[in-house]
DNA sequence: TCATATTATGACCGTCGGTCACAATAAGTC
DNA sequence: GACTTATTGTGACCGACGGTCATAATATGA
């Protein structure tokens, strides 16, 4: 029915508004300080009505963090890759996706707060399928071009995993100190550190001879 | 007085007790459910004692970080890396540093807890001044040796910002993955990680030729 | 206009981190 | 041992939190 199909895209709506001012006052310093009740005024509704849309406070800081890995894996795939040389490729590659996190600080606290160990541990099974399929995605994009490189002779020749477990695990970890800010890194400004780590990245992707 | 030397030993006993009570219980999962005023009951004392010691929940947290960090240092330090050849020395540590992590899992949460963004935002000066001293501390064991290294021709030459930036993000990013446990990466058992990772640190270490 | 189904709401609940007036205890003095 | 004084221990109390649910408000269909 047609009232029917206006009543739903309004409350779509107004899921997309909460989630949009939730982001913007989660976005903020002291971002723990953020209650349910606060986003509901800011969105001037109730708080209950809140609770139809997500079932918790995480599910809601789930649904944001879905949508910053969305919006990165989209861009990377936009992004034409396509140089001759695959190593300056990757190198491409990093820095897009570490400006990329710079550009978007606003989901730091988000994206961080959901990575944690305690977070995946009371995650309920269907936002483990989510995790594990988006960590898919991004391997279907980005194994072949790795196999590529190998077969050219580019990098050493070894299982895609371990690679992927050792890209991975830099790339974390560099969010991590980007986002941290310059304060709390002995080391250098934000550009100092994507140089340098995208350097230790491609030669830890070449593997040793 | 010798009366007030015992009182002070007693109220620093109880300290630690507090402390060695907090860690076991924020060891196990739901640890976000563990309140001051249940560390309080399980060491058998009053909640505003715990108050007297520990200023915030933060600053006993706090506390049990420190406490594992210096262990590690410690634990590095006392560990004899004179081998012959330096590349395998980098190797035994990066390994033995990855399993001090894995063998002290009971501070996964506090670890984790204290290295996010927001909760080093709000920590005051003495914290932040903490922070870095271990920094260095451990910049001041591992420096000379990455030197060394650069000396005899065995690791490309450049500045050693530059290595340490790419160090410190590929192993934090991989005591990520190993606390969060094999559930929720895609790549292999705890071996396999450490395995992956000290292949592509080692790599990253020496650099591309 | 009314009956019915759907959606919105905020008072309410248990619990949390943190405070503080006061109780308990020890030390020092005679 | 009794009295004063200084220090340390305590739990009732506070405001705020995440989450619930009976009820109010609103839209739909006849």
């Amino acid at each position: 029915m047609a009232g029917m199909d206006r009543k739903q895209r309004e409350f779509e709506r107004r899921e997309a508004e909460i989630l949009d001012v939730a982001l913007a006052l989660f976005s903020k310093p002291n971002w723990e300080a953020v209650s349910i009740d606060k986003i509901a005024k800011a969105t001037d509704i109730g708080k209950g009505t809140v609770y139809k849309h997500f079932a918790s406070k995480d599910e809601l800081l789930f649904r944001l963090m879905m949508r910053f890995y969305h919006g990165l894996l989209a861009h990377l795939q936009e992004h034409d890759s396509d140089q001759g040389n695959i190593i300056e490729s990757f190198q491409g590659i990093f820095q897009l996706a570490f400006r990329y996190h710079l550009k978007h600080r606003e989901y730091r606290y988000i994206v961080e707060y959901c990575n944690r160990i305690d977070f995946k541990e009371r995650a309920d099974e269907s936002w483990h399928t989510s995790f594990m399929e988006l960590d898919k995605a991004f391997g279907d994009w980005g194994d072949p071009m790795i196999l590529a490189a190998m077969e050219q002779g580019l990098i050493v020749r070894r299982p895609l995993e371990q690679i992927n477990i050792g890209m991975k695990a830099c790339f974390e970890g560099t969010v991590d100190m980007l986002w941290a800010g310059k304060d709390w890194c002995l080391h250098g400004d934000e550009e100092e550190i994507i140089e340098s780590v995208t350097e230790f990245m491609l030669a830890g992707l070449v593997g040793r001879v």
